[in-house]
DNA sequence: GGGCTGTACTG
DNA sequence: CAGTAC
DNA sequence: GCCC
DNA sequence: ATATG
DNA sequence: CATAT
């Protein structure tokens, strides 16, 4: 939950009216960061009120044409005086927490001419908010406002520790504060006392203590340390490079390098192919992407991929599938009916030198051809004509009698996946990217023999697995925080 | 004390 | 294999 | 760091 | 990338 | 040099 609703003085007109559980979600995204949400205006409030943005139309469909959202507001062209814009602007103003100026996310009902001069400009505007961001993390230490709610502040500081554990390589301790914080979320009381705390799943003496210290100062001293830790903050630069991780990171950085011109200067003909692009594209890498965006790949990929084979299907997975209002990558599929691996392939071949030849693919991380052997998957930069950042987009083809198993992993989250996972193992079963299967004895334990369960249908391995369906939007489990809401328990967990 | 998701690539 | 990524 |  | 044959 | 780890 954000600890300050950046849209508690703005009342959005949300248009369409009309519901589907993703726009449902996408909306109550909105509400969490305090926007008030209508679907028509009242006229007093149909006029701007200088630059402060207090009412403000809202089209989440953008494939509406003018005549129909006008319709839906009941409204007039030339009555209508608030803005109107994409959700791009919403979402880019939570990844910004900020209320952004309306230029370049506005829809002209009246013929005028969006230019890219606007994009162009949010990429500057990126980095200098950064800094903000964290000055405003340690706002809770700060003891002026008591008003959050406890388990609330508890949740704000382990979040932080997981994180941090997660930078310097110590990934069982974060996944110790990820599993607490699903405990404390899924806790309807507040708690206040060592004893209550301790009862909690997964939390032990450590964090129960350090819970009890956080209710008690309203901070935490080892996070603290460990966050003005200089080392820290260089090694999560580093680690941003594609193909750098803790490993590299640290050791670049007992050579004395400090920041990515370090790097530059210093190494960069010791780089691997991965890690060269991953500096060339380290600032595009880093941004987001609007969720309308997104939109524009499924069509162009979908496009390109059709011209290959009509029958072919595209996906687009991952978070985008979750519903989030800006994705850190994109994450295709493409699979069809009745087909094996092998056609599915020798589609992503030829569709990968299309996109390659058109443009849209910028550079290949993990190609779809090595020593003459075709692969499943693609990890590459691409980039839409006209749009101001290279994204990261992976590609990944299925063949159809694998598909169930391959969007269950390829929707996620990690941490969705992990508990699934993990419950699998607890009944005897393994799930994987390929599907469920049952665990047998085969007189080597080494290796045991697996037979397939299922893998063609998302909603059996549910079933099998005795879990009720989620729904995509539904699987954001907790420790992330991306964009969508924490998961409550449901009694599978 | 050992496990903590499971798979596949690069170098 | 270690490291990295998904 | 937590659980078994 | 390094080890091994 | 090819293959295993």
């Amino acid at each position: 939950m954000p600890q300050h609703q950046i849209f508690r003085d703005v009342t959005f007109y949300i248009v369409p009216k009309t519901n589907s559980k993703l726009l449902v979600h996408r909306k109550e995204i909105f509400k969490r960061h305090g926007a008030t949400l209508r679907y028509s205006i009242p006229l007093e409030s149909n006029r701007r009120n200088g630059t402060k943005i207090t009412n403000i139309v809202v089209v989440l469909d953008e494939k509406l044409k003018k005549e129909e959202i006008l319709r839906d507001l009941q409204m007039e062209l030339s009555t209508l005086l608030l803005p109107v814009v994409n959700s791009a602007w919403v979402s880019e103003g939570i990844e910004k927490n900020t209320i952004l100026p309306v230029d370049g996310y506005e829809i002209f009902l009246s013929p005028k001419i969006p230019n890219k001069r606007t994009l162009k400009r949010n990429a500057q505007d990126e980095n200098d908010q950064k800094k903000t961001k964290l000055e405003s993390q340690n706002k809770l230490e700060s003891q002026e406002k008591p008003e959050v709610p406890p388990n609330q502040r508890i949740l704000h500081f382990l979040k932080l520790m997981s994180d941090e554990y997660e930078k310097t390589n110590q990934t069982w301790k974060s996944q110790s504060y990820r599993k607490a914080i699903e405990s404390i979320k899924n806790t309807a009381f507040n708690i206040r006392t060592y004893e209550q705390a301790i009862k909690l799943p997964h939390v032990g003496k450590s964090l129960a203590s350090k819970i009890v210290e956080i209710l008690q100062t309203n901070s935490l001293k080892q996070l603290q340390t460990v966050q003005r830790d200089p080392k820290l903050i260089v090694l999560a630069i580093f680690e941003k490079i594609f193909g750098v991780g803790t490993h590299t990171a640290e050791k670049w950085y007992y050579e004395g390098l400090r920041t990515l011109e370090d790097v530059k200067a210093e190494k960069y003909m010791g780089l691997s192919d991965l890690q060269k692009y991953g500096l060339q594209y380290y600032d595009d890498w880093s941004q987001r992407i609007p969720r309308v965006e997104g939109e524009k790949h499924d069509q162009y990929v979908r496009m390109a991929c059709h011209k290959i084979d009509p029958q072919a299907e595209v996906h687009i997975m991952g978070s985008y599938r979750r519903g989030a209002a800006t994705m850190g990558d994109i994450d295709f599929i493409i699979t069809k009916k009745e087909t094996k691996i092998l056609e599915l392939k020798g589609i992503l071949r030829r569709l990968v030198a299309d996109l390659e030849k058109s443009g849209y693919i910028k550079c290949q991380l993990r190609g779809v051809e090595k020593r003459g052997e075709i692969k499943s998957k693609l990890f590459c930069g691409a980039q839409l004509a006209n749009y101001p950042f290279c994204r990261r987009v992976d590609f990944l083809v299925v063949p159809s009698d694998e598909i169930g198993a391959a969007f269950l992993y390829f929707t996620g989250n990690t941490t969705f996946n992990r508990h699934m996972r993990q419950r699998a193992i607890d009944m005897g079963l393994k799930l994987s990217n390929s599907g469920l299967y049952r665990v047998e004895d085969s007189g080597d334990p080494n290796t045991p023999r697996e037979v397939l369960l299922e893998s063609k249908d998302e909603r059996t391995i549910f079933k099998l697995l005795n879990m009720e369906w989620r729904d995509p939007v539904e699987r954001n489990f907790g420790g992330f925080e991306e964009e969508g809401k924490s998961v409550k328990a449901a009694g599978d967990f």
